[in-house]
RNA sequence: GCGCCAGUAGCUCAGUUGGAUAGAGCAACGGACUUCUAAUCCGUAGGCCGAGGGUUCGAAUCCUUCCUGGCGCGCCA
């Protein structure tokens, strides 16, 4: 619809110049149209005339009614007016919004798509959290803004992968199999002392009772192969309750990628090997390091310890590097805020091998406030006053949850209160959006039994929607679209949760306004038409976010 | 000390590439169910957009200085 109009504004244009009405010749790279927050302003307006007024150096306002008399005979356009400094307002004719309800109906549930993002191959990785431990609510964030974000760059045509990476390799490894290994010699009726930086948590000793039921009482093996078993044992356990957790709240990945095998391929050697090549790392008091501090960074950062060992850094840089080679155009990664230090070093070493800032995106995920009933719910994994991801599920319900974590922009803080999230109530505006949807329903229903039936695009007289709040609604439901492609571009779904709630709103006082169903046949089958369009737009909307649309509540 | 994010109504937050009179929900107050689901709707009230300066036709939005809160600044992961 936008698109359309922009053409059509800027063959008028053309013609005043041709007709020598305006002089500059200057075209605009792109006609900035924007939907007036007020309805008198129009469909659409446009500050054409003004970025026009300097190259043409005449009055916004003159250049604004030299474009009108050429406007005023499209027949798409209802009325253009002039107004204020110098905008144009389009208000369109009914008939180009009615075409609006017939795309949707044709294109059901791909309606929204498009192909901005054609040929572009993107990779988006999140949640990765270590597998020491089960996921919390902060990873629980992170999980559904990473999938939201996937599902609308795909939404917008990009080809886009959904990648975990495992931190199965590195200190805390060991750490989690040595924790392992002293609960179970406890298990056995040894007296142990259980360190200060070990795992405290009991769902250590859960793992420890599952590998005592599973394998037995430890052999005589010695101490670095009993842990290094533990460890093995817990990380492949803690997988399988995060998989399954992820599983639970509608996650799938379409690629698991381990960092162990990372190693254990060479790929980390190889990568290294190839910065050297490049020039780009040095060796200095028994390190290796990578000169990072030529692209922005503060400091230059250790990839090789020098105890020979490598740094998280190390496997990180590869992981990158090979990320790139798999063919990404384009990589996201989803972190918590508290590592965004790190993003520095990650673009620096990105600049180095040639990249573009903007072919690394880190969305930082801000920090998740547990609440009950307005009261911090302060999480100690010492105090035993821990709250897992699963937990929180369980209690506020998934779709609740995912459209809590989905409210905000990601990168502020959020409060969550498990209470409030928990209310079946107009308080919780999942229900609200959700009960739009299943409104329409609800109608369909008693048409159906009334004998009335959904017209189809050929059958529909769309000459009933004449009200100013039936053709706002065709308003909204046009803008779905470049909601969406908004939301892809710039990273953030919860452009899609407010358009949700905008539309929601408004159907709901379009439904308590007017009856649908009334005495007149066409106006009844034309206003099906137009809820049952409304039912696409919402359905689509809401499973983009990975929610339900119920048909009862 | 340096860096990142935030600061908008009593509370929680939106605000597109800089656009017209800064919006929504909750809380408060007043209304609407013999009518397709009241998990809904309609209305009232509520603002120094943290503060100052700058850029321009035009700033919550861009630049700059300061204030406040959160988080970072390892040869940890």
């Amino acid at each position: 619809m936008k698109q359309q109009l922009r053409q059509v504004i800027l063959a008028a244009l053309q013609q005043c110049y041709v007709d020598g009405i305006l002089s500059s010749g200057e075209l605009p790279g792109e006609i900035q149209l924007e939907n007036p927050k007020n309805p008198d302003h129009g469909d659409f307006a446009t500050n054409l005339a003004m970025t026009l007024a300097k190259p043409e150096r005449k009055a916004p306002r003159k250049i604004a009614e030299a474009l009108v008399a050429e406007l005023v005979k499209n027949p798409l356009c209802e009325t253009v007016e002039i107004a204020g400094p110098g905008f144009i307002n389009f208000r369109l004719a009914a008939k180009c919004w009615h075409d609006v309800l017939e795309q949707i109906m044709v294109q059901g549930d791909t309606f929204g798509r498009s192909e901005i993002g054609a040929g572009t191959k993107i990779q988006v990785e999140f949640v990765s959290a270590n597998p020491t431990g089960p996921l919390h609510i902060g990873h629980g964030r992170g999980a559904v803004v990473g999938d939201a974000v996937a599902a609308v760059l795909q939404a917008a045509g990009f080809e886009v992968q959904r990648e975990y990476y495992i931190n199965d390799a590195g200190n805390q490894v060991t750490t989690l199999g040595r924790s392992i290994w002293l609960r179970l010699r406890e298990l056995q009726g040894e007296e142990i002392t259980f360190p200060e930086d070990g795992y405290q948590a009991e769902y250590i000793n859960e793992l420890a009772a599952k590998y005592r039921a599973e394998r037995g009482e430890l052999a005589g093996a010695n101490e670095a192969e009993a842990i290094k078993a533990c460890a093995t044992f817990g990380i492949a356990e803690i997988l399988e309750w995060i998989k399954a957790d992820l599983q639970t709240f509608g996650i799938e990945f379409d690629h698991w990628y381990s960092e162990q095998q990372l190693y254990d391929r060479g790929m980390v050697d190889q990568e290294l090997a190839k910065l050297k090549d490049k020039g780009l790392s040095f060796e200095q008091e028994d390190a290796l390091w990578l000169r990072t501090t030529e692209h922005g960074d503060d400091k230059d950062r250790v990839l090789i310890k020098s105890d020979g060992s490598y740094t998280y850094f190390a496997s990180d840089v590869a992981y990158h590097m090979e990320k790139f080679e798999r063919g990404f155009d384009r990589v996201i990664d989803v972190w918590g805020a508290d590592h965004h230090g790190y993003i520095p070093r990650m673009k620096a070493m990105l600049a180095g091998l040639g990249h573009a800032p903007e072919d690394l995106e880190v969305l930082l995920i801000q920090m998740v406030n547990l609440l009950r009933d307005g009261k911090p719910f302060i999480m100690g994994k010492r105090s035993g006053n821990f709250i897992t991801l699963k937990e929180v599920i369980d209690e506020v319900g998934r779709d609740a949850c995912r459209f809590y974590f989905l409210m905000r922009r990601c990168d502020s803080q959020l409060d969550f209160d498990l209470e409030l999230a928990k209310q079946q109530s107009s308080d919780n505006p999942v229900y609200y959006v959700q009960y739009a949807h299943a409104r329409v329903c609800s109608i369909n229903r008693n048409a159906e039994t009334a004998g009335v039936t959904v017209p189809t695009s050929d059958t529909v007289d769309c000459s009933c929607l004449k009200l100013p709040e039936e053709l706002a609604l065709i308003r909204q439901l046009a803008r779905f679209t470049e909601t969406i492609e908004g939301a892809a571009v710039h990273y953030e779904p919860h452009r899609v949760v407010f358009y949700l709630q905008d539309l929601a709103a408004q159907f709901h006082s379009y439904y308590n306004k007017n009856r649908v169903l009334v005495d007149d046949p066409a106006t009844s089958r034309a206003r099906l038409y137009l809820v049952n369009s409304v039912r696409i737009v919402l359905a689509n909307a809401l499973s983009l976010l990975g929610l339900s649309a119920p048909e009862r509540m």
